[in-house]
DNA sequence: TTACGCCTTATGTCTATATCTTTTGAGAAA
DNA sequence: TTTCTCAAAAGATATAGACATAAGGCGTAA
C-alpha cells in the first residue's frame, strides 16, 4: 500500500518539532501536501485533523492550517473505578461499607445537588484497601428521588460506584480534585495524623439534567495523580 | 446533502444511553449500519471510531463491535500557562522572579531529573499573582546542560514557563499531582498559615530524552482542578 | 471612508470501492 | 484431546471524485 495517515502525520510532526515548520507559519494546503507525499487528500486530511485534535497545529476553513504558536498541551485523564485502580497497583482490594442511611438531605448538599426540599437521599461511607492498608475514602449521597432503588440495595460487598456504572452507566460528570486537611474522622479512617494535606477528588454525576450522585473521595497520605503527555 | 457522521454518532449514542443498545451487547456491523441509516460505510466507520475513542464502545477486528460494560470515564485536561489560567479567570496577572541562581545539581534533583555528576542547573523561584493576591507558587530548575541560554536569559519580566514554551514548544512530559502542607516559606508567599493543605502539580519535562526541566508549581489554599465530562 | 455582498479558496464531509491487517474459529494434524 | 494452520470476517485505511460550508478579501455602493 502506499503511504499511510500515521507516517504524513509522523513527517509533518517532525518537521514541526525539528523546525523545519515554525510555530506560527501557516502550512500548504491539503492539496498540495496530498500531492507532494503521493497520497490521497483524504490521507493528508486525516492526519492534519489528528494534529488539530492534539493541539499541534490550528486549521481554520479558507485561511488554512498553521503551527500553533502555544501547542495546547493536553492530557487524557482516566478516571477508573476505584477497585481497578487497586488491582492495576498490583495490590489487593477490598471494600468496606461503614455506614449507610436515608435521610432528608442536608441543606449545603440541597443546594450543590440542586435537590427539592423534600428530597432524600442515601448517604453512604466507605472505605477501600489496598494490601490491608487503607487507601480511599468515599463519601457518597445518591438522590434517591432520581434513584429510588438505590435505597432498597444492599451496598456491604459491592461499592456505591460499582452499582452506580451499572445500574446508570452512561451520565454526565464534574470532576474536581483538591487538596483537604485530613480532620480527626478522616485521620482515623485512613492512618494518618489530623492536619495531614491529603488528596481530594469531587465528583457530581447527572443523568438528563437530575443530579444523580455527589461523592467526596479523599485518599491516604502522599497520594498522587500522575499522567504523561 | 445525505446523513452526517455526526448524526450517525448522535444516534448510535442515543440508543446507547436509552438502553436500546445495552452495554456489552454486540452492534450491527459497518456494512449493516451503513445500510440501514442509508450511507457509506466509511461514514458509518467515523463515528464508531469516534464513540471507540470516547471509551463509550469496544472495537475488534473480527469480533465486531460492542457496548462497553464499563464505559471508560475520561476527561481532556488542558495545562494552560499560568498566566493565561488567571485571565481566563477574568484577573489581573502579576508575575515576580523572587530568586534565580545558577547552581550544581543538588543530589535529589540529579537522581530525579537523571542528570550528570557535574550537570549545573539554574534554579528559578517565582510567584503569580491574580488580582494582586498570591495565586501561584513557582519553584523551578533547568538543566544547564540541556539548555545553556538559560542562564544568559533575564527572567525578570517573562516567566520562566512562557519563555520554554517558545524556546522548546514540543517537548514530552510527565504531570503530576497531589496535596502538600505549605511550611514556613511557601505559607510566607502564599499568604496562607503553616500546615494549611496545598494543591500542588509537579512537572518534568523532556526533549528528546534529555531533562529539560522540573518544576514544583503550589497552588494558593482552596485551589480547585476542575473537569466536565 | 465604511458597509455590504459576492467570489474564491481551504477545509469539512460524503460516496463508492478497494486493499490491508488482525483475529477468531473451524478443521486438520499430532 | 490438544495444538497447529488457514480461511473468513470485520474493522482499518487508501483512493478519486464530488459537494458543502465557512470565511477572507475584494469590489461596489452608500
Amino acid at each position: 500500500m502506499s503511504i499511510t495517515y500515521r507516517e504524513v502525520k509522523a513527517d509533518l510532526l517532525r518537521q514541526i518539532t525539528q523546525g523545519e515548520l515554525a510555530p506560527g507559519s501557516s502550512m500548504p494546503n491539503e492539496v498540495d501536501l496530498a500531492a507532494s507525499y503521493g497520497c490521497a487528500r483524504a490521507t493528508v486530511n486525516r492526519a492534519m485533523r489528528e494534529l488539530a485534535d492534539d493541539g499541534i497545529i490550528e486549521r481554520r476553513r479558507k485561511a488554512g492550517t498553521r503551527v500553533r504558536l502555544n501547542p495546547i498541551r493536553q492530557v487524557r485523564l482516566n478516571i477508573p473505578i476505584v477497585g481497578q485502580e487497586i488491582e492495576e497497583l498490583g495490590a489487593a482490594y477490598r471494600y468496606a461499607l461503614v455506614h449507610g442511611q436515608a435521610e432528608p438531605a442536608p441543606n449545603w448538599l440541597r443546594a450543590r445537588m440542586a435537590l427539592k426540599r423534600d428530597d432524600r437521599v442515601l448517604h453512604l461511607t466507605c472505605m477501600h484497601y489496598a494490601d490491608g492498608a487503607p487507601y480511599q475514602h468515599e463519601d457518597r449521597w445518591i438522590n434517591l428521588d432520581a434513584l429510588p432503588e438505590a435505597e432498597q440495595h444492599d451496598f456491604s460487598d459491592i461499592g456505591p460506584n460499582e452499582w452506580l456504572v451499572s445500574t446508570v452507566p452512561f451520565t454526565e460528570a464534574q470532576i474536581s480534585f483538591h487538596a483537604v486537611q485530613a480532620d480527626a474522622t478522616i485521620a482515623d479512617y485512613l492512618d494518618c495524623t489530623e492536619g495531614d494535606a491529603l488528596f481530594q477528588a469531587e465528583r457530581m454525576t447527572w443523568l438528563e439534567g437530575q443530579t444523580i450522585t455527589f461523592v467526596q473521595l479523599t485518599y491516604r497520605r502522599g497520594h498522587r495523580l500522575t499522567m504523561q503527555y
